[in-house]
DNA sequence: CGTGTCATGTAATCAGTTACATGATTCA
DNA sequence: TGAATCATGTAACTGATTACATGACACG
């Protein structure tokens, strides 16, 4: 009953879709799943390895011409079990670690230009990405009715979406909140 | 050049305000930056121990009637110094991962029930601490004229409920959407 | 008399990143 | 020729949690 990481039952729902190279599933996080999900490659081989020694996946080798030759994964039915067995277990609160937040947070004794200049290097950010998201969030939905995994997959982009949205809505208000402050005469301490 | 752990920045931050113990830090944490923040015991000590021994903060015991002595921690001249710099330095990006919509997403051979009992879980935990959070705006922007300090509070207390807000807002639209689902003759694969 | 709070800490373990190593091919 | 992509992997390290140990007092 030992809790156990999320990190190998990512590899395992990959894998439950097709067989995959450790590449690959670098790969599909760093593309599909960039709003939800990270890995390395110094944690998914690893992690591959401990998932064929508990016979939850089997490899083979794909050879390629002109390329290396690929490690492909396959789940196992034992993997498939486990993995099933993984949404009977409860959800673990997400951990909550904003550095932004922290900076701001006990920012009292650096010049609010600096907070004001975080912020809107966030908001730029936020601002390139959009369009992207927008044109993202017709393609999900219009799939959405096609099949199972489309459905799930529109609504897991969606709270992405709605996350992004908020985000990018609080650096606007942040930024006028700031600046619609009476700034007033600063007081200072004289020696802290 | 060294990039360095948000954590021992965490407690800088919350030693810059006052001297406090290891176990003051953690309640500190758990309290009022329970939105943005987390850190253990485990990790909590070990990090005072290492400042300490960069000589950034400085240590002094405190016998108490009855209570077990407090160790009680003060920031150094050096510690300022190391933490302003940290505002220097890049906002490093967060690390995305969300258990609960990496079960969703990968959901698909699970039956609906489950996940709509994950999202109206959290849902329900939500709508738990919505009256805390109401209440908590309230009190956060009235105190945010009084000081520096409380004004960034303020800042950094919005987009925790922003986010929170919106989280709450997906779960009533995931089951919306969920419901109105054109449920249809589920095809099945005779076998995977 | 059991539970909770106050208070500090360590050891074992797990989780995860970064940097490095290798080596062929393709494209500008 | 140099950079990018394909492809796998290890070692060193940092980061962080969990479980455990200790012990006194207060509250019901």
């Amino acid at each position: 009953m030992a809790k156990k990481s999320a990190s190998q039952y990512a590899l395992l729902g990959l894998l439950s879709w097709e067989p995959m190279s450790g590449y690959d599933i670098k790969k599909h996080f760093d593309t599909f799943l960039k709003f939800l999900w990270s890995e390395s490659y110094g944690h998914i081989y690893p992690t591959l390895k401990r998932l064929l020694g508990k016979g939850l996946v089997t490899k083979h080798v794909e050879r390629q011409a002109g390329k290396p030759d690929r490690l492909v994964y396959t789940i196992t039915r034992a993997g498939r079990k486990e993995f099933y067995a993984w949404y009977q277990q409860p959800v673990p609160p997400p951990r909550i670690r904003s550095e932004l937040l922290l900076r701001l947070y006990f920012g009292e004794n650096i010049p609010m230009s600096v907070h004001i200049e975080m912020v809107k290097t966030l908001y730029h950010g936020l601002i390139q990405v959009k369009p992207l998201f927008a044109a993202s969030e017709k393609t999900f939905k219009e799939n959405s009715t096609k099949s199972e995994r489309d459905f799930l997959a529109y609504l897991t982009f969606l709270q992405g979406y709605h996350l992004f949205k908020c985000r990018l809505k609080w650096c606007q208000e942040a930024l006028e909140i700031i600046e619609k402050r009476p700034q007033g005469p600063k007081k200072k301490k004289s020696r802290p």
